[in-house]
DNA sequence: GAGTGTG
DNA sequence: CACACTCAACGCCGG
DNA sequence: CCGGCG
């Protein structure tokens, strides 16, 4: 708000060298038309010309080949009002509408590349090559003024903000996006720029059968997640997600989606990393197009993408063998967890949702993948030589002897763990389940968390795995007391 | 689960 | 129109 | 380089 305040005293005091429009409620496309072919594409690369087919018929209209702007997707309420909703009515219905193209760019007009060109000039081109132009396409006017009485104007009528760009701007916008500024006229509510049009998921097979054994449906494992969104979607938030899919139920094939799917909608997003598009559910749309998808557990990153070498969860992964008690995971957690206080760190448990415990140390910014893994490492050393004939270090079968496998590997990005409140393939459709440490005892039944049975419980105890969305603690002084007091 | 291709 | 087919992961570790 | 593992 300050930064805005900012702003705005700066532009007024230069006014002269901006342009100043519209911030148009509507979704950013660049057209592309050569001859015949025009395509309306979003910035993430999504082509929306068939859905917009009056639109590509005004652009073939136009004298001007080859043609590249850029605009906004525009449709208007029942006010007169550009309105993003209206939008994306007009998206899953035709019969609403008409959609216009609110131009406020132009790049290539025949023979000529215009990249080089100012802002202002791009713009007199744009003026010329829209006057005789269908309705539909339209000039983003400029707009006189003092641009704190502009943004006041705005404000009365309803419209979200406003746009300024430098008049001797060169290139697309696009590739320049510090070169201009939004305002928005409500303080509380900066303009977003990102907001997607597919249309809203719907569930197609309802009554297709995901857990034969109980019987549960896609209808009711969409339900689940419908009713857990709440709390699972902070987990999601700039989080890389696998999505392990059971298309024909938890009897048949599954496979994990790790990129966004080909033709996902737009809601569904992606991060780069490694040079490859990674998947990113991040709100509920995303969430339940996927589940309908039949995906039932989601296995998140113990990174953010902003920071994918920065854990912000060390994770002990306690994984039992066949021989072991479910007293002895009891006992290996609660060990764990003394440890862990000794060393003045605060830990979640949750239970896998099979037969394992997950324990979760949150941590703050800055660490990398290499300190969790230490930490994580120390107190698995340590437990494990309290209790050499109940924990074993390794996963190979051949020296693990039906031990609980004490998992305290997480060292690179992309590691994934089962996140809280996800279902797992077993019958009863049970849940990872975030505890309360003093849930942890031989009574506590991890099948008795379940797609039925979770929404009482989180009416009843909130989201107990709450502190790793905190800012979480450094590790630092515990790994010194460790490298001191013992091998690695 | 959904899109594409084939008889 | 029905059916067949195809596609949808990654990286660690130890051997 | 492969298979096992999560």
């Amino acid at each position: 708000m300050e930064a805005d305040e900012a702003r705005i005293d700066r532009l007024c005091e230069e006014r002269e060298a901006w342009i100043f429009e519209l911030a148009w409620d509507g979704h950013r496309v660049t057209v592309a038309r050569v001859d015949d072919d025009v395509r309306i594409v979003s910035a993430d690369g999504r082509d929306w010309s068939a859905t917009f087919p009056a639109l590509v018929r005004a652009l073939c209209a136009l004298p001007t080949s080859p043609l590249v702007m850029e605009g906004h997707l525009c449709a208007l309420d029942e006010s007169g009002r550009p309105s993003f909703d209206a939008l994306r009515r007009c998206v899953s219905d035709p019969k609403h509408g008409p959609v216009v193209l609110a131009a406020w760019d132009v790049f290539v007009v025949g023979a000529d590349d215009l990249g080089a060109q100012p802002l202002e000039a791009r713009r007199a081109r744009l003026a010329t090559i829209l006057a005789a132009a269908s309705p539909s396409l339209l000039l983003s006017e400029s707009l006189d003024g003092d641009p704190r009485a502009l943004l006041g104007r705005l404000r009365a009528i309803g419209v979200r903000g406003l746009v300024a760009r430098p008049r001797a701007s060169l290139g697309p916008a696009a590739t320049s996006p510090l070169q201009w500024w939004c305002l928005s006229t409500d303080a509380q509510k900066p303009v977003r720029w990102d907001r997607s049009l597919s249309p809203a998921a719907s569930v197609t097979n309802r009554d297709k059968v995901l857990y034969p054994r109980d019987g549960l449906t896609k209808a009711d494992v969409v339900a689940y997640y419908a009713h857990v969104a709440p709390v699972l979607l902070p987990y999601l938030r700039d989080r890389g997600v696998v999505a392990q899919r059971w298309p024909d139920g938890i009897d048949a094939f599954t496979w994990y989606q790790h990129r966004p799917p080909p033709r996902a909608p737009d809601y569904v997003r992606g991060f780069s990393f490694d040079g490859d598009r990674r998947l990113l559910l991040e709100d509920r749309e995303a969430l339940l197009w996927m589940v309908n998808q039949a995906a039932l557990t989601f296995h998140g990153w113990t990174s953010r993408t902003r920071s994918v070498h920065e854990p912000d969860w060390a994770i002990l992964d306690l994984d039992p063998g066949e021989a072991t008690r479910w007293e002895q995971t009891i006992e290996v957690a609660l060990a764990v967890r003394r440890l862990l206080e000794l060393l003045d760190l605060p830990s979640v448990p949750k239970t896998s949702g099979k037969k394992g415990l997950h324990v979760l140390v949150p941590l703050a910014p800055g660490h990398d993948m290499a300190s969790a893994q230490s930490l994580a490492r120390h107190v698995a050393s340590l437990v494990a030589r309290l209790a050499p004939d109940v924990v074993c270090l390794s996963a190979e079968p051949e020296e693990r002897r039906g031990r609980l496998y004490l998992d305290h590997q997480q060292g690179y990005p992309g590691k994934t763990l089962v996140l809280p409140y996800a279902l797992r393939d077993l019958d009863g459709a049970p849940v990872s389940t975030p505890l309360a440490w003093d849930e942890v005892t031989p009574r506590l039944d991890p099948g008795a968390f379940t797609l039925r049975t979770l929404a009482r419980r989180l009416d009843r105890v909130g989201d107990l795995a709450r502190p790793l969305l905190g800012p979480g603690v450094s590790i630092a002084a515990a790994l010194a007391r460790l490298s001191r007091s013992s091998a690695p």
